[in-house]
DNA sequence: GACATTAGTAACAACCTGTTACTAATTGTG
DNA sequence: CACAATTAGTAACAGGTTGTTACTAATGTC
């Protein structure tokens, strides 16, 4: 059985999907599956880097480079895990929104509508899915969810997304443009009724005072 | 050899000295020892939940439990491990200043001079060290250092000490009452000279506004 | 008792945030 | 074509928060 009593690496890869967020899972038709769908995972290659197998596994899954992948920490503890992995090291990711279906036997879920999972599978996805909303003040996984251009409106939808609440147009441009993050292009994009929007790309120009790194943390009531 | 090839559970262990953060190391007099320090380590058992492991790691080596313990990620990548393991998880840990010697054959260095360590260990110290200062902003960790009471001045001294800048004592006080952080007792501490300083306990009464977890980010210029 | 030292607070100005209300540019409808 | 409906974008004000200075309080030292 591949991966028994190895290490995995397992991606929860999310995307915007209307005003919600969903998770990358695939089809699990292996003989001793109990549960119908899984995270994309792998079998850890002692002879790889672990950030080079989730890159890997993430884009085979999704059919595209994932726009952001960051570590999500690792997880034992006794739980069943799809592939027997004694331990998981689990990948948060994010990409933009497609159109076009996904790879064949893979599909998005949203996040607050899951399918049965292995426990493992469970936790690891409940984890990734804070961790996301707590590190978005500290890596741009709001502006990765997006593609190269945007609108602002664009923009504040996904931060409402990953906040759970509702922000105030003004304050929210107000204070993105304080910290420096995006730079209008000339395009403008028509969105059906009512006033085209400009088309802004991310482009992150300063440190906010220089403490400890760039931040995110966008406010706007 | 022992973790040859396993998992490990290593363990960065902070603590206030002085105006600096110090890191324990472990004595390591294995026959095939490169370094003369490491972190304190265990081979993972796969019957212990990872979390549990790492608390009794870190109370053998420190000799008393941590205060605070939490995972710091899973680092692998072929860089050499001091027991061979093929694939660490890191936590981080914080306990509160004590002023007798720690346990024999381990030792306190200061966060700037560390001595020569595997190059695992040295990664996950680094990281460590930086998830300690992302972190302290949505964990107790600054109270953690110390202990069941303290003046104000202390905590402002430990804030300055993770973020590495002095605070303006008027606005951090201010910020740190609207927090709902602590509690005063009645007890005064006389530091030798000066006025005495009330002492205070952590004692968190509300959640800043309930958006998305309580926070530990003091302001004060 | 004067002084040095540390703790703690009051008060003010400058800045920032939340909010309302407006203007602008487009599509759909009579 | 006029006009409503809709979405984008901005101005401006009130109230709150932050950074700073300056003060008072309590202790030990000379």
């Amino acid at each position: 059985m591949r991966g028994a009593s190895g290490n995995s690496i397992d991606i929860v890869l999310c995307t915007p999907r209307g005003r919600k967020l969903a998770v990358l899972f695939v089809r699990d038709d292996g003989k001793h599956a109990r549960e119908k769908w899984c995270l994309p995972w792998s079998p850890a290659n002692e002879d790889e880097p672990l950030d080079l197998t989730a890159t890997r596994v993430a884009q085979r899954a999704a059919g595209s480079r994932a726009a952001w992948l960051s570590q999500a920490g690792a997880f034992a503890d006794a739980k069943r895990h799809p592939g027997g992995a004694a331990l998981s090291v689990a990948y948060l990711g994010v990409t933009p929104h497609r159109d076009d279906p996904p790879p064949p036997r893979t599909k998005w879920f949203d996040a607050d509508d899951l399918p049965s999972l292995a426990p493992r599978h469970r936790i690891i996805v409940d984890a990734a899915l804070a961790q996301l909303r707590e590190r978005m003040d500290r890596a741009p996984v709001a502006f990765r969810l997006l593609g190269a251009t945007f609108t602002l409106s664009d923009l504040q939808a996904v931060y409402e997304l990953l906040l759970g609440r509702r922000l105030h147009k003004a304050s929210f441009r107000r204070s993105l443009t304080a910290a420096f993050l995006v730079e209008p292009t000339d395009e403008w994009r028509s969105e059906g009724r009512g006033r085209p929007a400009q088309l802004f790309r991310y482009a992150p120009r300063k440190r906010r005072g220089g403490r400890g790194g760039p931040r995110f943390d966008v406010l706007g009531a």
